[in-house]
DNA sequence: GCGTCAGTTGACGTTAACGTAAAGGTAAGA
DNA sequence: TCTTACCTTTACGTTAACGTCAACTGACGC
């Protein structure tokens, strides 16, 4: 069984970011990759780990939020309290998602609009500057 | 015709921001109300802005990328460059809002699984409960 | 005139998410 | 052996987006 793992300058390369993000990651306990003696060795569940922080990103969410997100993932959540309290959490995640999906689909709306009207508004320019160069 | 205008704490309680948000969106060059001596008047205008800014603030933008997205709707480019410019500029954000639509789409999926996954977990427990108190 | 709002302008404080050296360890290759 | 390339830790610097006083100014009701 071959066993994949990564260097801190693989993932840093794969993703476009810079090992101290990835290292500032560690920091803050949202990746725990093994060590071969100095060095960090991450894991394809660190890869998966770090994606998952990236594409938080991308959404504006904070570490703590993809901290939390991450969380959702994992299972190890034996008694009901801690199931309860992760279930709500859950929720309240796909709730604010929902949230962001139409803001997301009026400002792509919008922005169709705005676009329209910048290609009008660029022909007829262009039609006045021929109009001109005719006459 | 009646001209609706706005005091600052009508605004910040309408949208649950503080007022000193809202002086600072200015500050920035975001809002730029009317004065009546000292205090800010705002027009409808102005609070279209205010809900464009924070709208942006729910996707993740920076001020900076709000300020950019208001000045797309904004009409006043004359000359062909100008307007190549904001034609670039508007499509570059739709590209960067599809980005942003897949990931959504996939955290929302990855999350309806996660809930599917911790129900299933907790009623598996409460039956183990059930099955002791019957013991 | 007095208190009490709602508003104003500074100006310093704070947090998140890294950037940017500084100073050094290690293993491979010329 | 020296260089080169990658890795490490420690620590101070930076930017965005406000929060939090402090000190002040009308306007209103009594």
């Amino acid at each position: 069984m071959a066993k994949t793992t990564y260097s801190i300058s693989d993932l840093a390369s794969e993703f476009a970011v810079t090992t101290r993000t990835i290292r500032f990651y560690e920091e803050k306990g949202l990746l725990t990759p093994e060590r071969a003696g100095n060095s960090r060795i991450y894991s394809p569940t660190d890869r998966t780990k770090l994606k998952l922080i990236l594409r938080g990103k991308r959404l504006g969410f904070t570490l703590e939020e993809s901290r939390d997100i991450i969380a959702m993932y994992e299972p190890g959540h034996d008694n009901v309290e801690q199931l309860d309290k992760l279930l709500n959490g859950i929720r309240a995640k796909r709730t604010q998602l929902e949230q962001q999906f139409h803001d997301l689909e009026a400002m792509m709306l919008e922005l169709r609009e705005a676009e329209d009207n910048c290609v009008q508004a660029m022909s007829a320019v262009t039609a006045k500057t021929k109009k001109h160069a005719r006459a």
